[in-house]
DNA sequence: ATTATCTATAGATCTATAGATAATGC
DNA sequence: ATTATCTATAGATCTATAGATAATGC
């Protein structure tokens, strides 16, 4: 007991990197407060001096899961790598370390609305990054490619994550990307 | 007090019905058993005398949910028919008796093992009926597309529910649906 | 006698707060 | 003196069970 500011800080950052963790694991709503409190090695009874609501750490944890994907979106600069990343078994099996908008995306719609606030503001980013990836197209404009690319990629993630069937999984992962990409590769041609 | 043998099997159906629509707009975990039997006209202590757990209201709830989905698949012949109504604003705004795949989709990678059976086996029919309405194609075979247009219309359904800005709500369900029905309507043109 | 439903409650959560303890930092 | 963290707990859930009540149905 008794720590400096410094350590504050630092137990504060570990509390929301453990949220921005599990919450992709577990849900928003999967992992209450004293859990993520001991994970971080301290215990319940601070919390309340590091967020004012647990809805607080929700808003936080959510802005730290983001930045992962800023990091990630920073590192992928084409369409095949993006696709092939994204809609992989490696990053269907590790949704704690992976993209919270496709994590989260079931749980947004019940969040509260400082929650709701904060995703929205991020897809947009992630649609503008999703339009600059693409290939400029003759029919039809970039804009509508990376609104039916990002529902395809979030909705394919998370049923991939949803269905007992293994081979299933694989398939909904496999196709959609494959489909996406012979779609756009050759966007020019249509 | 006291009540027939067709009272009881009348009182399940209302349960399950209630427990159906509550679970598609809130959540598998966003209403308890105690205001699931109130809203269906009985209390709470009555619950395990119909049902042997929790988890078996989900799954009877569930089954009952994707009903309403067969019922809308038969009534729904075409292709534009069926994107015009499934990403629509209504329908949006109505997941308590819209398409439990898209309401429970967040849900599933979490939900017990018996739920996400249930779910499995529904999408399996789901891809057969999209897969059947597709337009035979001849660069890439229905299936695939079938695939990729489920998990885009999944997708694209959560989005539009999760964001708070009502414009992009409305943008990412016109775009997804236009560009879907772009993509298949002329796909023997590939 | 059996049973469908009721009231009441045990026991396990979970969020939030109160007050104690042991450091930091003026 | 202030403060970061601790132990302990209040109060509000939620699932599941116990036992009472008032009908049904042999």
């Amino acid at each position: 007991m008794g720590s400096s500011k410094r350590d504050k800080a630092e137990t504060h950052s570990r509390i929301v990197r453990v949220a921005a963790k599990r919450f992709r694991e577990l849900g928003l709503e999967g992992i209450g407060v004293a859990d993520v409190m001991r994970e971080a090695g301290v215990t319940v009874g601070g919390f309340y001096k590091h967020f004012n609501s647990r809805d607080e750490l929700v808003v936080e944890a959510l802005a730290t899961a983001f930045q992962d994907l800023d990091r990630w979106e920073e590192r992928t600069n084409t369409l095949t790598k993006l696709l092939e990343q994204y809609l992989s078994e490696a990053h269907r099996d590790a949704p704690g370390a992976g993209c919270a908008l496709g994590a989260l995306l079931g749980d947004m719609p019940r969040a509260s609305r400082s929650a709701k606030a904060v995703y929205t503001a991020r897809l947009k980013r992630s649609l503008a990054y999703t339009t600059g990836i693409l290939p400029p197209s003759g029919t039809s404009d970039r804009r509508a490619s990376a609104i039916l690319m990002t529902s395809a990629m979030l909705g394919a993630i998370n049923l991939s994550r949803a269905v007992t069937d293994p081979d299933l999984s694989q398939e909904i992962l496999q196709q959609t990307r494959d489909q996406l990409i012979s779609l756009y590769k050759f966007a020019k041609a249509h």
